[in-house]
RNA sequence: GUCCCCAUCGUCUAGAGGCCUAGGACACCGCCCUUUCACGGCGGCGACACGGGUUCGAAUCCCGUUGGGGACGCCA
């Protein structure tokens, strides 16, 4: 039987980096052994689903060209592929249980089960349902009905036995069916909870291995029950670690950036999130950590997923974002760059395509993320500079700093010819003439020109500012460094 | 509290009884390259949680302890 698997999220927020690595996991596998990859959204809670959510997450699925093969705006044989529109299929199935006796009415209210539930845990005892309902006798539960009491549907446990499985990334789980209660399988309104849902919609859409992270370990011998109820096959079953932040507690909102949306935004490559993603409890060869989306579809493996939770370790996600950026070509490079600007506020339309790759190209592998490249080139992008006061407070340290700032700007302003290569050789002439070395003069011209210690190679930097702007920007720190040095002599 | 899961450098990991004086990567620290930073090269720091077994031999197998995580909802 060809492999079957689902990325099943719920609509109640954005794509989070653990629902993507999951996601990831089930399209690698799928891809690996020439399976199909569905999509299904869980919106069975009305009240915390959106459609910004749902939008939310398509966007961020493809934008790491994680594209399912079946779902939702591509169909399938297996639809609809919203749990809000499989109502009837729930029913038809919670029928069968309830006909063969392995489900039953509750009457219960929220109310009273909690009540009853705290007064367990008063007790030191776990807190499970106490199957009231359960020995209701026939005539009671007409009256009930014909009273119109909402009621719940229960699954009928047994509590004999145990409920097992070999899971394929951490081997036999046994769990006792007594520790399990008779837990919902409908709600009173008449939606399904999750994990009736799960298996209705896994069964019928035929999943042959279900890839999710381990926070689902104590729902699968629940589900594994229905699946026996129902009389059908349980799928495979893969419980991948959670990912933890920093602090190496599970990853969520005050971890800082946790949504997909939010590293894109940040400057981050998708390449390069589901390469780190894959990463994050799977290994190759324990050596080699950089994969083309194409590469992992083709190498990824559960049997190297490890059990253990991975802390999300934003470092090292940076330099891997430099390194997808540094395999890029130019021109995919440029676009890149140009696409995130002009995304961010930037308005690059009226510059030559050629300066722009310049500037990438001069910026090179500073590149970490795209946001670097504002950082770099706001010197060229913005008229006014933006002075740091740690590197100018630094350049008014250096001797003669003045003079040599109006000695270059002197010699750009006659350099006709204005290239790279001529900026250079005018530049190490001065300072030969000067009797400094070509470090020394840069470096001030570095601050002179960006505001700041650290930037592209000074020559490009010249040239991006363009002859004009180069040579004021130098005459003005002259001036300022002659200027401050004068007060300070008084 | 009950149940389940996990346990190798700060972090991600390799390791499936001898190849391990435990390998790689990020981060960090030196040195080299160099106009700075980054990149690259070289080197350094740095881990088998603990205690019992099993075995000629254990990071690897078993048990326990400790620590961490998860689940105990008419949420998913």
């Amino acid at each position: 039987m060809s492999v079957r698997v689902r990325f099943a999220p719920s609509p109640t927020g954005y794509l989070h980096v653990g629902g993507a690595r999951t996601a990831l996991y089930n399209l690698l596998f799928a891809r690996r052994n020439g399976g199909t990859f569905v999509l299904r959204i869980e919106d069975t809670d009305a009240a915390r689903s959106t459609d910004d959510s749902v939008t939310a997450i398509f966007d961020s699925l493809r934008w790491l060209g994680l594209e399912w093969d079946e779902g939702p705006g591509i169909g399938g044989p297996h639809g609809p592929y919203f749990q809000s529109e499989r109502r009837e299929i729930y029913g038809r199935h919670a029928q069968t249980l309830l006909a063969a006796g392995r489900a039953y009415p509750c009457f219960c209210t929220p109310e009273e089960l909690e009540t009853r539930r705290s007064a367990m845990a008063a007790r030191g005892e776990a807190p499970r349902y106490d199957g009231r309902c359960r020995r209701l006798t026939t005539a009671e539960r007409e009256r009930f009905t014909a009273e119109g009491r909402p009621a719940a549907l229960r699954f009928a446990l047994d509590p004999a036995g145990e409920s097992a499985w070999d899971d394929r990334v951490r081997g036999r789980v046994v769990f006792q069916n007594e520790v399990l209660d008779d837990f919902v399988l409908v709600r009173s309104d008449g939606l399904p909870t999750y994990n009736f849902a799960c298996v209705v919609d896994d069964g019928s859409m035929e999943i042959t291995d279900v890839i999710r992270g381990d926070d689902h370990i104590s729902n699968t011998p629940r589900q594994l029950l229905i699946y026996l109820a129902l009389g059908w096959t349980p799928p495979r079953f893969a419980h991948v670690p959670m990912i933890l932040g920093e602090d190496g507690t599970r990853l969520s909102k005050r971890h800082g950036a946790t949504a997909v949306g939010a590293w894109r935004e940040l400057g981050y490559l998708p390449e390069a999130l589901d390469n780190f993603l894959a990463l994050l409890g799977w290994s190759y060869d324990g050596r080699t950590e950089l994969f083309s989306l194409a590469e992992l579809e083709e190498k990824f493996d559960l049997d190297r997923v490890g059990a253990n939770p991975a802390v999300f370790n934003t470092e090292k996600l940076e330099w891997m974002n430099g390194q997808h950026l540094k395999r890029l070509d130019e021109a995919a490079r440029v676009q890149l760059v140009r696409d995130y600007l002009a995304h961010h506020g930037r308005d690059l339309a009226g510059r030559d395509p050629e300066w722009l790759a310049t500037l990438v190209r001069a910026i090179g592998d500073r590149l970490k993320t795209l946001a670097d490249a504002e950082r770099y080139g706001k010197f060229a992008f913005d008229l006014e500079l933006d002075m740091d006061s740690q590197a100018w407070s630094e350049l008014l340290e250096r001797p003669q700093a003045g003079e040599r700032l109006t000695a270059l700007a002197a010699r750009l302003e006659a350099d006709t010819e204005f290239s790279l290569a001529s900026l250079e050789r005018e530049t190490r002439a001065l300072a030969a003439e000067s009797g400094i070395k070509a470090g020394e003069l840069i470096g001030i011209a570095r601050v002179a020109l960006t505001g700041h210690k650290v930037s592209p190679g000074i020559f490009d930097v010249m040239w991006l500012l363009g002859r004009e702007r180069a040579v004021a920007r130098l005459r003005d720190a002259a001036a300022r460094w002659q200027r401050e040095h004068a007060a300070e002599r008084v």
